[in-house]
DNA sequence: AAGATAGGTGACCGAATGGTCACATGTCCA
DNA sequence: TGGACATGTGACCATTCGGTCACCTATCTT
């Protein structure tokens, strides 16, 4: 399994990324406090934290008996690196904007 | 099935991002011209054309007998835009940069 | 018209994935 | 010290996914 295989496929499912969406808005969290917030056992939610974590998307650091998480952006950014050109990158992202702005109104 | 799920699991595989890279090299590939890159039947190729279509990570165009197929790096985009913010995008983006450099250099 | 070429459909099978549970370890606090 | 709390492991099962095949339609060329 490559280092980007692992990050793709963390990426795939809809729990893991809602689990990036709790850390992107605030990070530093325990396992129990992000599991309070699926409709799902523990279980699986470390299952998912752990796909994250060896994907590099999360990176977590021990305090005390708790587990503190992490988001790591990096891995997203090489994403983008890796199929929007430099010198286009100014268009789509005007594009994805618009494209945003459309599906809010609607 | 959401619209970015569709995206994402479009990307979760390998040679479903390798049909990408063959695209953003150069755009409107046949079908048959892409199979031939791949130790894979045609039918193989074409679930995978399929799905990165249905994502919109695709766009096709039929002239005659051929279906051409182009690279379309909206979707990219706001997978980016959803994690990294815009006011932290410069120092990520410094990073992803440094990351590239070291794994060339090894 | 007829063969060759490009693309398409539905069924099928082995492998990988998502989720749960019984059970276990380490840490905090009364 | 003992119980409550936070996290961890391995086995297990249903579902999804990647890939192939038999068979089919549409277009080009001579």
């Amino acid at each position: 399994m490559t280092d980007d295989d692992r990050v793709f496929k963390a990426l795939a499912d809809p729990t893991r990324r809602f689990l990036l969406d709790l850390l992107f808005a605030r990070d530093g969290r325990t396992l129990t406090e992000l599991e309070s917030g699926l409709e799902m056992t523990r279980f699986g939610v470390m299952k998912h934290l752990r796909l994250l974590e060896e994907a590099g998307l999360v990176v977590t650091r021990k305090s005390g008996r708790e587990k503190l998480h992490f988001l790591n952006p990096v891995p997203i950014r090489l994403i983008h690196d890796r199929w929007i050109d430099k010198y286009t990158e100014r268009p789509v992202s005007a594009l994805a904007e618009l494209k945003a702005e459309l599906e809010d109104e609607s």
